[in-house]
RNA sequence: GUCCCAGUAGCUCAGUAGGAUAGAGCAACAGUUUCCUAAACUGUAGGUCGGAGGUUCGAAUCCUUUCUGGGACGCCA
């Protein structure tokens, strides 16, 4: 779309004898309301003023001066002016761009290889992987795909919640009620339910509030059976944590969690007593902020904290991978926390402050209310990827019983509901969790999507499609709103990447597959005729443009489904 | 108490660098398959854009205020 609107900018400009510069004419250029009032348009509200004349009349001034091919029409409506552009022209000359660019239709080179961090996921050790983890994965690996497709070198982080306190507490109620054969069967089970009883015994007994604290303590100095039990713990989230990954087809580049920094916050805590920044208060060293609450750094018992791991892990990353930016993708809950994080970095004169962004997204809620693992309420991600998985495979059973590699076809649609049910709204929203929003598969949903794709790809095979060769002269008026969705995608990506919004993908494709299953009701593209060639290029084009939108969402298109 | 986020159709949400008649999906109702995947398509019905002020030629969108829901506010992460 942007080279047309640039040429309709041009033709205003022209027109407009100088009175407006074109940068501004091409930001005031908007996308009529209804298809009768063409393809772009200009409002002449504001020029009224600067010619003191009616927006009317300029407009029917401006509408008399078409020099450019590209339009077929341009005409005066009330106070806009309404182009209206040349259909064959640019069709041919769009289904030509994403059949030669491929899946590098919608490319842009803003990052020039530069290197981005993300920090995704980061689920904590011992406690189930629940949905509210989900939101953090699947937004973190979007906005890794399309930073890439943007021409960043995307480096996923999955900073594990493997230390703190609550891990001291996890071994005094392991030491007080566990039992080894038992966490060995069902590991994070098991040590979900010491958390949770470590909990509820702490009402009554606040001296085990203080045990925790201590057993953190020695875990932090390295003492040898606190540590040894702490591995175990961690190696068997691990292994639970990466069945989900695989089942969601994401990968990390680092699984550095909490722990790893251990060894690096002295070097932060020096620093900040050399800076001066550092001062005591109850006991506990804090770093004080303006029009912020002071940042905990060390408690009184000497323990770190979570603000002084995220310090030095900032640090780290940009020294390890020279970042330009830094993602965090950590919940809306938070956001006190990233604001002093990124205070006090910058009150310490770190280069990267700047680059430093939260990407907060809204809360997973169970009856209106936010989920606690303390209280044991939870809902666990896997059990919900795998009800999806086998409802997809029942939808195959009943519609397609033919279809090959069945099982590998239901994975795929089942997370795709899943994913895109996540991604698909605005990330601040909070989420009322319900398994049945998630698992439906008709309507604006992933499978809905994975489908279209999956009847373009099956009109390419039985019209045995070549390729495109010669002129593409496509003349179904249906098609129109199809090439213009194609149009639409760079303008999606780049957005999407502005806004750190994969919603903005999601509602692309849903726009880009109701556009095209319109088409596919209207018209007959396996009938011989002088269209069925040009009919096939744009269903391929929209099979390239849909895989390549549901790739950027972390979601797989299958051929056949 | 202070701060952050959200309030648009019965439900879930688009639309928010102000612009033409506020749009989808689900649910409801009525249709479409001798024919390319009906996980689709067509139609009907459904709205004081939480309320009140203000700025503007023009406000769901910007400002002020208020109500409702959620969340965060020193030794958890």
């Amino acid at each position: 779309m942007k080279n047309f609107k640039d040429s309709f900018a041009d033709v205003l400009f022209e027109a407009l004898d100088g009175h407006l510069d074109k940068q501004k004419i091409s930001l005031m250029i908007e996308k009529p309301k209804f298809e009768h009032m063409g393809d772009l348009a200009f409002p002449c509200f504001e020029l009224a003023k600067i010619l003191r004349k009616s927006p009317q009349g300029i407009a029917a001034d401006l509408a008399g001066k078409n020099g450019s091919p590209f339009f077929e029409k341009i005409e005066a409506a009330g106070g806009y002016v309404n182009a209206f552009l040349e259909k064959g022209i640019v069709t041919a000359s769009v289904i030509r761009q994403v059949l030669t660019e491929k899946e590098a239709y919608g490319d842009a080179n803003l990052g020039n290889g530069q290197a981005i961090t993300i920090d995704l996921s980061s689920p904590n050790i011992a406690k189930p992987f629940s949905m509210g983890h989900l939101r953090s994965t699947v937004i973190g690996n979007a906005l890794a795909l399309i930073s890439e497709k943007c021409g960043y070198r995307a480096i996923r982080i999955n900073h594990l919640g493997d230390w703190g306190t609550q891990f001291g507490k996890l071994i005094v109620a392991y030491k007080l009620w566990g039992n080894e054969e038992k966490v060995k069967q069902q590991p994070i089970k098991e040590l979900l339910k010491l958390y949770v009883q470590f909990h509820e015994e702490a009402e009554a007994n606040p001296e085990l509030e203080d045990m925790g604290r201590q057993w953190f303590k020695k875990l932090e100095d390295e003492d040898g059976g606190a540590l040894s039990l702490w591995k175990w713990f961690r190696e068997e989230s691990l292994k639970e944590f990466s069945k989900i990954y695989d089942l969601l087809g994401i990968r990390f580049d680092s699984t550095n969690g909490e722990a790893f920094y251990n060894d690096k916050m002295d070097r932060v805590v020096e620093l900040l007593k050399e800076k001066k920044l550092l001062i005591e208060s109850d006991g506990a060293q804090v770093v004080q902020l303006e029009d912020l609450p002071p940042c905990l750094i060390k408690k009184k018992d000497g323990t770190t904290l979570y603000a002084t791991r995220d310090l030095a892990a900032a640090i780290y990353r940009h020294e390890t991978y020279g970042s330009v930016q830094s993602l965090y993708v950590v919940g809306n809950e938070q956001s006190l926390h990233f604001k002093q994080l990124f205070s006090v970095l910058e009150k310490m004169g770190f280069t990267c402050a700047g680059g430093l962004v939260h990407i907060p997204f809204g809360m997973m809620l169970k009856d209106g209310k936010k989920m606690s693992t303390r209280k044991g309420k939870v809902v666990l991600l896997e059990e919900v990827l795998h009800e999806a998985i086998s409802l997809a495979l029942e939808d195959i059973l009943k519609k397609n019983p033919d279809l090959p590699a069945k099982e590998k076809v239901a994975r795929q649609v089942g997370t795709g509901a899943v994913i895109f049910h996540d991604l698909k709204n605005f990330r601040m929203n909070d989420i009322e969790f319900s398994l049945e929003d998630m698992l439906r598969f008709e309507g604006e949903t992933g499978p809905y999507v994975q489908y279209t794709h999956a009847r373009a790809a099956s009109l390419l095979r039985k019209g045995k499609f070549a390729g495109s060769s010669g002129d593409i002269q496509l003349e179904d008026p249906e098609a129109w709103p199809v090439v213009t969705a194609l149009m639409a995608f760079p303008e999606a990506v780049k957005r999407a990447f502005a806004e750190y919004d994969p919603s903005q993908i999601a509602k692309y494709v849903i726009e880009l597959s109701r556009a095209f299953n319109k088409y596919y009701a209207s018209v007959r593209f396996l009938e011989e005729s002088s269209q069925k060639q040009a009919r096939l290029s744009l269903a391929y084009s929209v099979t390239i443009v849909l895989k390549e939108g549901l790739r950027l969402l972390g979601i797989e298109a299958p051929k056949e489904m």
